[in-house]
DNA sequence: TGTTATATGTACCGATCAGTAAATCTAGGC
DNA sequence: GCCTAGATTTACTGATCGGTACATATAACA
């Protein structure tokens, strides 16, 4: 079991994609910015699509991992995590190098509905969809499902308009419209 | 003045590009799609990225036209044209061949904000902003520009939802949220 | 009839694309 | 010391990329 060298390159790799983009960022870009050799990362995944996957599946854990513990050392009740989202997001846009969400732009860029990307990128957002769904249950909210959905898009409106960059601090004005929706479907 | 060739091949190009995607379009295939010569393509832009452009330029002036114009219709007052953007993007939601925002794909894909094509795609939701924001003056709301930016941020997030497909009915999600963010707003 | 502007087809440019072949190097296990 | 597995470099494939050269065709206008 040596799991050094292709996580080392997945890893590497998913710098790349985030910061240059998936179809802009050819293999030997990849061999150059990692260090790693082409033979060797073609051990490793039979193709350009199964790299990407397995970048995708990195990114999910990651994200999915640091956004719950930022909701929860922020805030203690369920309710008030629905609302530190919108401050997480805010940590996230500011950092240097911010350039959206790496499933909006896989989507984006394999945009048909039936490829793997397109696929495996809607299934982090049902994973995120499921996460917050539980958190309005446990929040006692009045129908869980709609309030987690509508909160999402404005997760997901607050995150292109941040990597848009023609408004000052959409992270601040999501979060305003997320703490009227929670207290609207307050019981 | 021979307007109609140069105009049918942008509009030519926006329906291959909205389909197909930007960097994953070649020249070739613009040729191959609309039966005009690559010479005459370069006699009329200079590169791929003024062809992107001018698409874009067209792509703003079809879509806000469209976005008013079906506001309008479908309500009287301007509070209730604010509510009435979300049944407008159901509508191009369900139209077949949906792809999502082209700006947004336009900025995902060329992500850096200095670049050209992200700058103009940002000018786009400038403008959609600056319309909305009078809108929510004319309709006398309590903090006119906060609240279009949140509707804007419901739209953004709506579009997205609605192109990754994981979700049945977004616009019918934003507008339900819409409805409580004007009311809050109201005097 | 001659001029000019715009269109065309075809063939090409160097660079880069994803992916492969083959020979060599390096390290750990026995 | 030897064997094996993984990693390496180098060179290469055919296809496609954005963009160009060049010679020709068409049609309006003078």
């Amino acid at each position: 079991m040596r799991p050094t060298k292709r996580d080392e390159l997945v890893q590497k790799a998913l710098q790349t994609f985030y910061r240059n983009g998936f179809q802009a960022t050819g293999m030997d870009m990849l061999v150059a910015e990692s260090g790693i050799s082409k033979t060797s990362m073609y051990k490793h995944f039979r193709t350009k699509e199964d790299l990407i996957l397995a970048v995708l599946r990195l990114r999910d854990e990651q994200f999915r991992n640091w956004l719950y513990r930022r909701m929860e050392e922020k805030a203690g009740t369920p309710q008030q995590q629905l609302i530190a989202m919108f401050d997480a997001l805010e940590e996230w846009f500011d950092e240097p190098g911010y350039k959206g969400c790496m499933f909006i732009k896989a989507s984006s860029e394999y945009q048909d509905a039936s490829h793997p990307i397109h696929k495996q990128s809607a299934d982090h957002k049902r994973m995120l969809e499921s996460h917050i769904t539980n958190l309005a249950e446990q929040a006692g909210m009045e129908n869980p499902g709609a309030l987690a959905r509508q909160l999402l898009i404005l997760k997901e409106g607050a995150i292109v308009t941040a990597h848009m960059g023609h408004t000052d601090n959409p992270a601040k004005d999501a979060k305003a419209a997320a703490i009227q929706l929670v207290k609207n479907h307050s019981p």
